[in-house]
DNA sequence: TTCTTATTTGGCTATATTGCCAAATAAGAA
DNA sequence: TTCTTATTTGGCAATATAGCCAAATAAGAA
């Protein structure tokens, strides 16, 4: 594997893994919809502020969220809506996963 | 965040999660085109071969390969190509990301 | 100014991940 | 059978991540 296309793989990885967390997933969904300040989010996702607020530096420094500060507070929005449409794709493979599961679980049975 | 919607975050980020590394990504492009052995991968990536056997695990455990065991070799495939798609959209994301380095840097230099 | 609210940052612990080596397992070949 | 090849698994050390609390910072309000 060459080096150039070690360093795009990586690069690649870090948006992926940027979004690879539960609690980030919520804010992306949640950001698709409207702009939200830290607050909101934060009463809505249920743990602590300085948690929601290093979720959304991880976004943010992924380049999959922009911040725009008013007042005292922090509004972020998506970027990249394009993001949403992977999740079809997701659901997908967890339906193949399901499947086969469902498959397994019959097999035993017999 | 009620406790259903967690599950289903919790699942998509597993999917995520388990594409989120370069050498993972790299096997995902590799088995897109055709189907490929622990063997066969392990030359392309350059790792240890139970390093590759690994990663593997955590695609299949995600769903997103499958494997086929025939004589004394394994063959995986990709099994949801889908996943292929959505590359362009991360693309995108780096894109705007270097593109505000850019400007940024630009900025510096005034 | 002081007080309040909103957000970020530092520090800490617990947990998860990565990648190597060595060993175990499996399938053929000799 | 023994030898070779292919793959997986266990164990380990190094590193990264997640979440909390406390403290720092910033913007308004009183």
């Amino acid at each position: 594997m060459y080096q150039q296309r070690k360093t795009v793989l990586a690069a690649r990885a870090t948006v992926l893994k940027a979004m690879a967390h539960p609690t980030r997933l919520y804010i992306i969904e949640e950001l698709s919809r409207q702009e939200r300040s830290v607050c909101d989010l934060t009463a809505q996702v249920g743990v602590d502020v300085s948690t929601v607020s290093k979720h959304l530096s991880v976004l943010r420094q992924a380049g999959i969220v922009s911040d725009d500060k008013r007042g005292n507070q922090v509004f972020y929005k998506l970027r990249v809506p394009c993001i949403m449409n992977f999740f079809d794709c997701v659901e997908s493979v967890l339906a193949a996963r399901s499947q086969e599961y469902a498959q397994l679980m019959e097999a035993v049975r017999k």
